[in-house]
DNA sequence: GCTACGATGACCT
DNA sequence: GGTCATCGTAGCA
């Protein structure tokens, strides 16, 4: 199966409409805020790099569910990253993210990824963005309009165009440009070529 | 049952 | 730039 079109797919559509988005964390009486700067997509069609690309498992289960339910995977021994699932019911697709840009309660995110980080470095990649907003395990399936966790509308980015490439920190299927992010943005976490 | 490895991050030079 | 901590998962026997 070939991977989906760039401009037509649920997915691709989604990953590009959720930068800017803000995700907000309700977390023992507080609320964690931050806008969504960079973030990869992953389908079982075509994606040699997707966790759901050889069929649904235990762990991938949340990514062939409904859309808009929050998969969480863990990783190297010791990381969570969260993903928004993207496609309907049957399809095994979703929507990594990848960093944030702290807005709101950045003291209790310190407290939660170490008391000597710096800002920039609180929420700049996706386990970073796990740590810092207290999702684990126990947040995989949840909805992404729920008491501890949704998004919020917001204004449309002012500047700041979307800048397009390649996705990070995988092995297979490197060429599928589905990694987005918000230019010039410090809380980004890498910055590799840009495609488009 | 066994084993290789990964959608990472922290720390070092 | 490089090293490595650490373990769940998937694939295979």
């Amino acid at each position: 199966m070939l991977p989906p079109d760039f401009y037509q797919s649920p997915t691709l559509t989604l990953a590009r409409s959720l930068i800017g988005k803000v995700l907000v964390r309700a977390h023992e009486g507080r609320q964690l805020k931050g806008r969504i700067v960079e973030v990869e997509a992953y389908h079982q069609d075509g994606d040699r790099a997707a966790h759901s690309y050889s069929g649904q498992t235990r762990r991938n289960a949340v990514m062939f569910g409904p859309p808009g339910f929050l998969y969480v995977y863990f990783i190297y021994g010791m990381h969570y990253c969260m993903n928004v699932v993207t496609e309907e019911d049957g399809v095994g697709a979703a929507v990594l993210i990848r960093a944030l840009e702290p807005l709101e309660g950045i003291e209790t995110m310190r407290a939660l990824r170490g008391p000597q980080i710096k800002t920039r470095d609180l929420t700049n990649g996706p386990a970073k963005c796990c740590q810092a907003f207290a999702i684990d395990r126990k947040a995989d399936g949840w909805p992404l309009n729920g008491s501890q966790l949704f998004l919020e509308d917001s204004e449309p980015l002012a500047t700041n165009p979307i800048g397009t490439s390649k996705r990070i920190g995988i092995t297979k299927s490197t060429e599928l440009p589905w990694r987005f992010y918000v230019k010039d943005n410090i809380f980004v976490s890498k910055h590799p070529q840009a495609i488009l």
